[in-house]
Formats: structure tokens, C-alpha cells, sequence
DNA sequence: CATTTTGACGCT
DNA sequence: AGCGTCAA
């Protein structure tokens, strides 16, 4: 499958927040509603507004004081408040009903926020051509083409219309994949709205930029489909801040490098040109973006990689105790704990770095690491604390800190899969349950997007094998998407592959959308300080994951002693030793690279 | 005083 | 590991 006819499908919800309080609560339903957080301070801070308040000009981040001065029937629902910190966990729970609509109906979903999923559609597209369908303006009633504002809907009508039927009949553009893309995200959005109360917005195009880009077109409760052939015209109207990644700094730089306005006002420079100033990726990624290519995959991650909790202290609000310090880490080390706990009853894992975030008065953030042995509150508390008094420049008797902390943030990372006991012997007995196979393969494709490094052993051939050892029903479909998706990687590497020939004179800003071609060309040496070599295997290993690394060893070791005293058990020891190894094995591997 | 609280990812 | 950027 070529790269460039992928259908790729960007679903917003809209102003989430505030339709998981008007869930709740209907009677709001069509009135103009925010979500605030702290309302003492000057009604809190919205961090949500619905499309009826944003037409009295009210706007995510202002003040809910602010929003009833311009609406005076203004509602706020208010975010719940659990020990004085802003609690986000229903509208957490309300995202994951939206995405059990998602993972339910299509195998390639990516979760790139709490309200918003990018879709690969390619291979439903592909299914759903053999059905030949015919489709009429009926089956596409919210949907809209970016590049035509229509003000009414018989304008809507007309011009989708015609480019409907042009599609049917000819599709010398190649946009009647797109067509039946924006079919299923019709039929979704109409799934996900029965199914959980919610309306969002879509995206659907060739890649994840103007899928996201275009679901801005058309907002909210509507859908609007990016053809190839109206990227110039309507990438010449684009401000360069509105493209996905150049929002910030990065975007900035652009306009004042190349004195442009819209990001289609860079079609007028070389490839060449666009390297030497932005250096030979930044400027490739986006040489090829103007033109409507954009190669990032849609990921199939469901899970999160960490899980945090952190809160502000400003101004007069600061902390400047011992005792105000320990009390707030207290807070949040309950609320990481709390959903670490869920998390591990759900998915089988735990997390086993520690994370401590904190800015100073003198306007520093530091950030500290521990490893997490065991899940508790006391724990991650006394960890955070411990590191937080090492900033202190106080008399350690003193209740007194200083410098004042304005910020505080816990975070839970580094999840390892399957262990759920205390006993790191289960990790291994543990191996063949479902949900320990759907992990450990996802791992396998998070490995292979991420290393670069590795030599041979990690082939093609090498990581399907080892999927296939364990055979279980579910299994079968997360190794199609793993396949497909090593196909697509393949295909990239050769046709792209070309050889790395100066450093870019600029910080790389757009890293994120790392072509697989560069991936190719990412030097390993400069990480190579960080590798160490594990006494026992002799693999090079990072050094912050040695002491996991060490975990494993001993695991082995018990495993081998029980092997030796269960002599007894035959065929079915056998089998399982073999998948033992196995397992053993991939451990070593993903170790290796993380 | 005071857009907060999350998350992901890249660079070194 | 620790810092920085970007986004919602």
C-alpha cells in the first residue's frame, strides 16, 4: 500500500468537557455552558466552552467571571475537587466510552488525546470498495469539502453533490477513496453519538496533518473531507500556525526565516533551500508537507504511557513549608494511586518509574526520577517529599522551604507488562494469559518504530515468530495490524533511503514527524554514553534500566530453579519452557532498546 | 499573584 | 536521566 493513498480520519469531540457535564445534567443541553477549575479565584479558569457561549465571544482559558460579563446566562459546571485538586477522571471514563465505540469498529485507532482519535481507514476502505456501493447526498449528511465555505445547505448539497457523483463515475483524482472514508466516519459519528450521548467533528484525508488541519473547516457536529487537489489553494489561505506542530516556536521560526504569512507561500522554495535553513529533516518534512505528503503513521496505541498529577501553587498560593509540601505530595501521590491501581486491575501492568516535577521560585523546573517497587501512597509521598528537601536551601530543622515551590507534579511511567503480584517468578508463569499476549505484541511494533540500533536479530522474520508461538483467538488480529503496518515500514526504508550529509544548524523542531527515512538516518552513538554492559548477558543495556534489567536476571535464575525441582512435569513443561524462552528472550530485547 | 492539568515525544 | 517543546 502506498504511503500517499492511505485514508486517514481525525475525530474531535466537540467541547468535550462540557458534554460530559451536560450528560449529566440535560437540562443545560443548548444553552451556552463552560467548564471552569478553582472557581474562587474569579469564577476558575474555563477549560472548556460550548459553540452557544463561544458566540458571545467567551473563550477556553478565560476567566468564568470574564465569560458572564459577556453571557450573562452563561452556565459553569465545575470540575470536581478531590483534596483540593482538580479531579479529571470523569471526563477520563467519559473517553474511554468513546473509544470503546472506536476500538470496537476499527483495528488501527489512535488515542491522541482525551477527545480525539486519528483512524486508519485504508484497509476498511479497501474492504469496503468490493461491496460497490451506491452512494447518494443521503448518506452524507454532515459532510463537507475543505476549500468551499457554503453558506447554506442547498449550497452544501449542490457542490458535494456534484463532486459525488464526479468520483462515482470518474475517479481520475483518486478521491473516491476519500469518498467512502467519509462514509464510515458518518456512520461512526452516528455510532459514537447513539452509543455515548456525544457529537464531534471530523477530518478525513490523506494524512494525519490535514485530517486534523480540515476537521477545524467545519465545527461542530460536521465532517469535512481534504482532497489532494485542493491542498494549494487552500494551503495558500493557511496561516502557518494553524498546521499541526508549527503553533509554536517552531512556526515562529518559519515565518520569520522564510517571511511568509501562509504555510503554501513555501512552495516557492527549493528542497535545498528549505534544508539549509531549517536543517535536512525539518526541511524535508516540510518540502513534502506543502505538497500534500506527510508519511506519519497512525499508531495503534490504546493505553497511556504515564499516568500524572500535578498542581500549580501560584503567587501568594506557593508552598513554603515542610508541612504545606508534604501535604500536597500527599494529595497527589493519592491520585496517581488511585488510577495506578485501576489501571493494574485493567491492564495487567505496572508502572515502574517515579517521575517528580517541581518549579521554584527562582524559576527553575527540576525534574527527578526514582523507581517505583510497589504501589502506595506512603511510598510515592515519601519519594517525592525526599526528593523535593533536596532543594531546600534551609536548615534541614527549619519548617521553612526556600526557595517557595509554585509547581508540583508526580508522574508514573515505564509500565512493565504482566506483573501483578509481588512475586517476579508470576512474571513468567503468567506469560500465556490474553492480555499478555495483545501487550507484549504491541510492544514488539513500539520497538520496531522506535530502535535503530539494533543489528540482525531483530528481522523481520524474527519478530513475527514470536507472536506466533503463543496461539490464542484474539491474537490473530493484533498480528495482522502489526504485519501491515511492517509492510508499510519496509516499503518506506527502501524507497527512501538515502544517506544523512550535514547537521542541521537548527534545533529540530519537528522531529515528531520524523519520516522513516530518518529514522533510518538517527546516528545511535549519541546515546552510546548511556549504555553499560550487563555482567551477566553481556548486552548493552541503559543504564537507568539496569535495575529492571537485574529484575529479569533473578527472575531467570528463580526460574531455573524451579524448573529443576518440577522435574516431574513432562510434555506440558516442556512446551511451556519453550514458550518461557521465548518470552525471555523478546524481555531481553525490549530491555535492550528502551 | 493566577490559562490548569494533563499527556506525548525529541534532544542531549 | 533530565530538560524542552507542543498540544488540548
Amino acid at each position: 500500500m502506498n504511503i500517499d493513498h492511505r485514508v486517514i480520519a481525525l475525530i474531535d469531540m466537540d467541547c468535550f468537557y462540557v458534554q460530559v457535564e451536560q450528560r449529566l445534567q440535560p437540562e443545560f443541553l443548548g444553552k451556552p455552558c463552560g467548564v471552569s477549575q478553582y472557581y474562587t479565584w474569579k469564577g476558575g479558569g474555563l477549560i472548556a466552552v460550548n459553540y452557544e457561549a463561544r458566540d458571545f465571544g467567551v473563550k477556553r482559558g478565560m476567566r468564568g467571571e470574564q465569560a458572564k460579563e459577556l453571557c450573562p446566562d452563561f452556565h459553569i459546571f465545575h470540575v470536581q475537587e478531590v483534596n483540593g485538586k482538580a479531579n479529571l477522571n470523569r471526563y477520563r471514563d467519559a473517553s474511554a466510552d468513546v473509544f470503546r465505540v472506536l476500538n470496537a469498529n476499527f483495528k488501527l485507532v489512535e488515542k491522541a488525546s482525551i477527545d480525539e482519535a486519528y483512524i486508519d481507514l485504508t484497509e476498511d476502505v479497501q474492504k469496503l470498495k468490493d461491496k460497490k456501493l451506491q452512494l447518494t447526498i443521503n448518506d452524507f449528511s454532515t459532510t463537507h469539502l475543505a476549500g468551499f465555505t457554503t453558506k447554506t445547505e442547498d449550497e452544501r448539497i449542490e457542490i458535494l453533490n456534484k463532486w459525488l457523483n464526479d468520483c462515482q463515475l470518474d475517479d481520475e483524482k483518486r478521491n473516491y477513496d476519500l469518498l467512502l472514508g467519509a462514509y464510515l466516519i458518518e456512520q461512526i459519528r452516528k455510532k459514537i453519538k447513539d452509543q455515548t450521548g456525544f457529537f464531534c467533528s471530523a477530518g478525513i484525508a490523506r494524512n494525519k496533518i490535514l485530517a486534523k488541519l480540515c476537521c477545524g473547516f467545519n465545527k461542530p457536529k460536521k465532517q469535512t473531507i481534504f482532497t489532494q487537489s485542493d491542498i494549494d489553494h487552500i494551503f495558500d489561505k493557511t496561516p502557518v500556525q494553524k498546521i499541526q506542530g508549527l503553533g509554536g516556536k517552531a512556526g515562529e521560526r518559519v515565518v520569520e526565516l522564510f517571511q511568509v504569512e501562509y504555510i503554501g507561500q513555501l512552495r516557492k522554495y527549493s528542497l535545498d533551500m528549505l534544508q539549509t535553513s531549517m536543517g535536512e529533516k525539518d526541511g524535508c518534512w516540510l518540502f513534502n508537507l506543502i505538497r500534500g505528503i506527510e508519511t506519519t503513521p497512525v499508531s495503534n496505541r490504546n493505553l497511556y504511557k504515564s499516568i500524572s498529577a500535578s498542581k500549580n501553587f501560584p503567587g501568594k498560593t506557593c508552598l513554603d513549608t515542610i508541612d504545606k509540601i508534604r501535604t500536597w505530595c500527599y494529595n497527589l501521590a493519592e491520585d496517581v494511586f488511585n488510577r495506578l491501581e485501576k489501571d493494574r486491575a485493567e491492564n495487567k501492568r505496572r508502572a515502574k518509574l517515579l517521575t517528580v516535577i517541581c518549579t521554584l521560585a527562582t524559576n527553575e523546573t527540576i525534574t527527578r526520577s526514582c523507581p517505583i517497587n510497589e504501589y502506595s501512597i506512603d511510598r510515592f509521598a515519601n519519594d517525592t517529599l525526599r526528593i523535593l528537601k533536596q532543594y531546600n536551601k534551609n536548615s534541614l530543622t527549619s519548617n521553612i522551604y526556600t526557595p517557595v515551590i509554585h509547581h508540583i507534579g508526580i508522574s508514573a511511567g515505564k509500565f512493565l507488562d504482566n506483573i501483578n503480584t509481588k512475586s517476579i517468578a508470576d512474571l513468567f508463569s503468567k506469560q500465556t494469559t490474553k492480555i499478555e499476549t495483545i501487550t507484549s505484541t504491541e510492544n514488539i511494533i513500539n520497538c520496531q518504530e522506535e530502535e535503530e540500533e539494533e543489528e540482525d536479530n531483530n528481522t523481520e522474520e524474527n519478530i513475527l515468530e514470536k507472536p506466533t508461538t503463543t496461539t490464542l483467538p484474539i491474537q490473530g488480529d493484533f498480528f495482522r495490524k502489526f504485519q501491515k503496518f511492517d509492510e508499510q515500514t519496509k516499503i518506506q526504508l527502501k524507497s527512501e533511503n538515502k544517506t544523512t550529509t550535514s547537521s542541521s544548524s537548527i534545533t529540530s523542531f519537528f522531529s515528531r514527524y520524523t519520516s522513516n527515512e530518518n529514522i533510518l538516518n538517527c546516528s545511535p552513538n549519541k546515546i552510546d554514553d548511556h549504555y553499560i554492559t550487563c555482567s551477566k548477558c553481556h548486552k548493552s543495556i541503559l543504564i537507568w534500566n539496569m535495575p529492571e534489567h537485574e529484575d529479569f536476571h533473578y527472575a531467570h535464575e528463580l526460574q531455573i530453579e524451579e524448573n529443576k525441582t518440577n522435574s516431574i512435569i513432562k510434555s506440558s513443561k516442556t512446551i511451556k519452557r519453550k514458550n518461557t524462552n521465548q518470552t525471555l528472550d523478546s524481555f531481553i530485547n525490549k530491555k535492550s532498546k528502551m
